[in-house]
DNA sequence: ACACCTTCGTTCGAATTTGAACAACAGGAG
DNA sequence: CTCCTGTTGTTCAAATTCGAACGAAGGTGT
């Protein structure tokens, strides 16, 4: 029986739905580093974690909590927070019920920062995904890649 | 009128498109690199370029070619071909036509290792992703990223 | 109070990635 | 042929990334 030693291989339809997933990801990626560090001097991972701390409560996350958002590092975000402490967008800040907790909190220059990058960015996400895309498509995306991404968060944390 | 300095912003079904997007990538990567490293010993780089190379007529690419297949700059692809060279996964064979030019050919140590690494990898591939969308899903994410990737490639070129 | 296991953030070294600069060549236009 | 422009792959320094190891606390059970 073929199934006991050979793997079950993709067919076109889902070589063709991962391939196009991983060209997708690798050329916005690309294009999205370039457009932020010429316009804004900033990597798309250094944005992410600006937008990140605007949106949460207090303008201020903990390392850990921030580092699982990004899905990155701790150590890969303690490299880059510390990047941004000295461009003064990000100020750490410590724990009061933890000695050994950290916060990363937005500073109003790190806020105004966002506001003048946010516009160019997300125009260019516009153009080259989202506007890209039916409605149809956006949804479904947004339903398979969310629950991909739920299930790949679970089986992480144990 | 707001449209005229103000862009515009994703409304809530685009963010969770956009942000379902990101997360499965960095989610996927993240997991599909540990599995090859510990599996096998390669990048999800490395592995990418074998499979590029195996596809490929003559197991041989352009190194130009092949460093537009994979995203990525030239100068990152002529490091990691220069990696897996050491270890006889990959030749570099010198273009008939073109002086400049050299081929990565695959060898047959690298047929070898690539034979082994790719159940494990389609199988994780297929469990994180692939399984979990339906097929009208798949085929959607197909078409979609398909399209937008085409995009991204062509006024890349220019 | 004590030992034990987990969590937090950082540090460290090694590996990787990138863009710019480069030298050598290809492919025409004149 | 000769100049010009574009390509090709590599080299280089700088920036980034990761995992393992670490010191310092937290939390729990006894």
């Amino acid at each position: 029986m073929s199934s006991l030693n050979e793997p079950r291989w993709l067919d076109p339809d889902e070589m063709a739905a991962w391939r196009g997933f991983v060209a997708a990801s690798n050329l916005l990626n690309r294009r999205l580093e370039r457009q932020l560090k010429e316009d804004s001097g900033l990597s798309h991972q250094q944005y992410e974690i600006l937008v990140h701390l605007s949106a949460a409560p207090g303008d201020s996350l903990r390392m850990t909590e921030l580092a699982d958002k990004l899905v990155t590092s701790k150590s890969g975000l303690t490299y880059q927070v510390t990047q941004l402490e000295r461009r003064g967008l990000v100020a750490r800040r410590s724990c009061p019920s933890d000695v050994r907790g950290v916060f990363a909190e937005l500073t109003d220059q790190g806020r105004e920062m966002l506001r003048q990058a946010a516009p160019g960015h997300v125009a260019l996400v516009r153009e080259l995904l989202i506007d890209v895309l039916t409605r149809e498509q956006l949804a479904v995306l947004a339903e398979g890649l969310g629950e991909v991404s739920a299930r790949l968060r679970l089986d992480e944390t144990p």
